[in-house]
DNA sequence: GCGCCATAGATTGGCGCCAATTTAATGTCT
DNA sequence: AGACATTAAATTGGCGCCAATCTATGGCGC
């Protein structure tokens, strides 16, 4: 409350040293531990839309104090990862069937777009990076699930990256995350996230420098994953114990 | 303030009341009156990129508490509209040349596919807004800066709201924003940051369903908007006072 | 027995205080 | 007189406490 402002100039017009920061480390808030955490979580799906993200069990789970928790939920909140609900706490974000579809139509567009300047711009190192990911992709162990879909949402983050715009990489990174949330909320179970086939597919047509097939490739994966997923008819269904115990119950109540 | 929410089925099986919340009122956190203040501030170029946001000062600027104002800019930091400095507090963004660049690219992707699915989705509600908005541009008053730098980027935001996909509009408002910040960072000063007659074209093709037109004037547009700014070519220069009293100074003391 | 109401427990939200760091100002030395 | 080091003020960051709200369990009336 106090305003009182000890005078300024007393000689010259002094110069006030340095009042704007540039050229400052970039590093965001992504790189915090806690907010990498719940991120990578969630795009191995380890963490389901809808699931409850306390702060307490967080904090001692990362063994941080609740004033961390809470800016790393705030900060997801923002993007949209997790729904903070006032009073109520933080949940994986669930997204709405409408929002699933717009999900992929705007990974239609901007990976379509992306995968073209991938093209354009590809030089030595990107087409030694790309090689790289598809050897990685070509060798992994197809058991370990984790790893598996972190190396798939590493191919199209890889092609974003390739197209040289920070900007439509940091939107690839989010649709790629939300992604994962919209294919965790409405897949069919036991199907996989990707055909095995499409990447190697498409880096090929990327090598080749073919970019009407690149694109015609990368707008047909996706729309394949996005035929892959299906409305649930019971918004209530959601509810996993009531889903599962319901027909065990019609079941033993039927025995008897 | 209560929420009293009528119960659904309530004879059958047991249902464990609700653990999942879903259907909640998706008010997010941009109705925040500070958030909304500083990011309408921000595309009305009231707030320029480096400005200090200090806590303090927003909290008795705003008539609230610090922690709220903390809030509000780790959201906005989040979002990339202010940049926050450990220990040194938050300021208004402002973009690289190169992100500044990547931002009109990205725009020219999303708003071109904006167009296109605005064009192939018009109804008569559609029609009737577009009318509506074009009617507003048309007769607005030009003097009034403030005025007319929010229902320039009205119209961005229409056009998208048309397209009919959440997830591609929220990603237009942030591009608006970030627009605004690159222009107010890499303008030359005095030109407008549209030209006048740019949206009433767009708007007329969009109305006539035409849709290659409005896909190469909306093009056209953002890149004639792209074309108005220029790299600083001394980094130091964005220092106000000191870029303006520099050669004040010099003056003077060549006049003495 | 079923549904409604009340109390207890747990979790989130907010405020104040104090430590850590940065920034501005003053004094001193060359 | 200019520049460096020291000191003081201001600002941000973090932690603990307490209030407000919601969830869950038990009791009561119909």
């Amino acid at each position: 409350m106090k305003r009182s402002r000890p005078l300024k100039r007393k000689t010259k017009p002094v110069e006030p040293k340095r009042v704007e920061p540039d050229a400052v480390d970039p590093r965001s808030v992504d790189d915090d531990p806690v907010v990498q955490g719940i991120l990578t979580a969630i795009s191995q799906k380890r963490l389901k839309p809808g699931a409850k993200l306390g702060e307490d069990k967080l904090a001692s789970a990362f063994g941080t104090t609740r004033i961390h928790i809470r800016q790393a939920l705030a900060h997801l909140g923002s993007r949209k990862v997790v729904m903070q609900i006032p009073n109520r706490g933080a949940f994986v974000y669930r997204p709405s069937w409408e929002e699933a579809q717009d999900i992929f139509a705007a990974r239609r567009i901007i990976e379509v777009a992306a995968v073209a300047a991938a093209v354009d711009r590809l030089d030595k190192s990107g087409k030694a990076a790309l090689k790289a990911h598809m050897e990685l992709e070509a060798r992994h162990d197809r058991n370990d699930r984790w790893a598996s879909l972190s190396l798939t949402a590493e191919f199209h983050i890889l092609v974003a990256k390739l197209a040289g715009n920070r900007v439509l990489l940091d939107m690839s990174r989010e649709l790629m995350l939300r992604t994962s949330l919209a294919i965790a909320t409405f897949e069919q179970p036991g199907e996989p996230d990707c055909s095995p086939d499409a990447h190697p597919d498409i880096g090929a047509l990327i090598l080749a420098r073919d970019k009407a097939g690149a694109i015609h490739a990368m707008r047909h994966h996706i729309e394949e994953m996005e035929q892959r997923i299906r409305p649930k008819q019971d918004a209530d269904e959601v509810d996993e114990l009531t889903a599962i115990f319901k027909e065990i119950g019609a079941r033993s109540r039927a025995g008897a």
